[in-house]
DNA sequence: AAACCTGGGTGACTCAAGTCACAGACAGCG
DNA sequence: CGCTGTCTGTGACTTGAGTCACCCAGGTTT
């Protein structure tokens, strides 16, 4: 598969050293499925930019939960790494693909080369100040609403057949399996969805989306 | 009162145009305690550089709970408007000064330019990465530790003597006045801390921390 | 002094979420 | 076919958090 980043990354046309010049020092690599990018602990070396896949960054807890911050498609950057480069906080935080991903590996003196070109630097901006509203939307939720409404809402915009386990939304949405479970059970009941091994089918999403929005009730 | 931005914000001995140069365009402004400097839905014209005092950022439920997302204190900028700028997302939070505050309204065009320069770039880039850091923080608490462990944590790293009200705290950790109260008065029965009206004084500063910090437990 | 307001304390109750312990269902495989 | 591992459903129970409805103390105002 060939992909051109500058097609993704319209900043990319206007960067030096350009992408061309490169070479080596810029070759997409291409991850298999569940591939544990960067971790907790270790940073990592470079900025991944993403150019197909998809990679899903999540924060984990003491026991079995964990809880997705946010996911990086085609056309942004992982800006886990970012953050132990511009800061000295080593970002808790760990990126998996959630399916076979290719990405172009940005060395660190590339990129700061690269933010003297004023798109690419708005480009990085605009992504950073989108992570914060992301993250602070994900605060909201986790803080101010319950759990029925933040399964409806995940469960919202991604179709109308999900090819999930229920362990897979648990963990997306920080709780435990037998939460999502009965939950989904109850949606069914009241023929918004329709459930099956590692399936779900929206009926009603109009109805989803009423309890996702719903404020206090 | 008279004060040295250069001294806060070494970045800015570096820019262009000068701070100098900009007389009327960046002159400091000074609120008083208490003043709202954005709100929700409003963007706030211009980039805040704290110079003095301190601006609590934090974000409200549509009922009466607030949750405090973090403090911006003298170095710092306030990000929420640049969010607006660098990105089409308008950040939803409340910028509210905690105290007499004294800030450097810099203009967007100006703040642009400034960009340019790599200090002030990659001191804006860190404070985004800090940013982002303790928004991961803050999800991972109201995720996934108990009230009194945030209490606790809360408490701590402030002085001995503390100048609050239960309500204050409850606004912080986005629960209510009640919490607060009940849970104080347990660190006082378990001689942690010695409460008088908006006065809490720690006495267990181990204890505490030892709360704060329990992972499982 | 009486009225009033703010901050704090508390008991009783409700409810959402998590835990534990299973049971059943289904798919793949030797 | 029967075994095994993963996925799902569910009942019973525990618990953390929030709500409601008060009460009280202490300072301020009138």
């Amino acid at each position: 598969m060939h992909i051109d980043p500058v097609a993704l990354y319209p900043a990319l046309a206007h960067v030096t050293p350009g992408l061309q010049t490169l070479g080596a020092a810029a070759l997409p690599v291409t991850v298999p499925k569940g591939s544990m990018l960067f971790n907790e602990g270790t940073a990592c070396q470079g900025f991944p930019l993403v150019l197909d896949g998809e990679v899903k960054v999540s924060r984990h807890s003491g026991d079995g939960r964990s809880l997705e911050l946010y996911r990086v498609v085609p056309g942004e950057l992982c800006l886990a790494s970012s953050a132990s480069l511009f800061s000295n906080v080593p970002m808790a935080a760990q990126g998996i693909s959630t399916r076979p991903t290719t990405l172009l590996m940005v060395a660190p003196p590339v990129f700061v080369q690269w933010l003297e070109g004023q798109e690419f630097r708005n480009a990085v901006l605009g992504l950073f100040a989108q992570r914060m509203a992301d993250l602070t939307g994900l605060i909201d939720a986790v803080a101010f609403q319950r759990l029925d409404q933040r399964l409806a809402a995940t469960l919202l915009g991604r179709g109308q057949s999900l090819a999930l386990t229920h362990q897979q939304l648990a963990d997306e949405l920080g709780t435990v399996r037998e939460m999502v479970s009965r939950l989904l059970r109850r949606f069914e009941r009241e023929g918004w969805v329709a459930l099956a091994r590692e399936h779900i089918q929206i009926l009603d999403s109009k109805a989803l989306r009423a309890l996702a929005t719903a404020s206090g009730n």
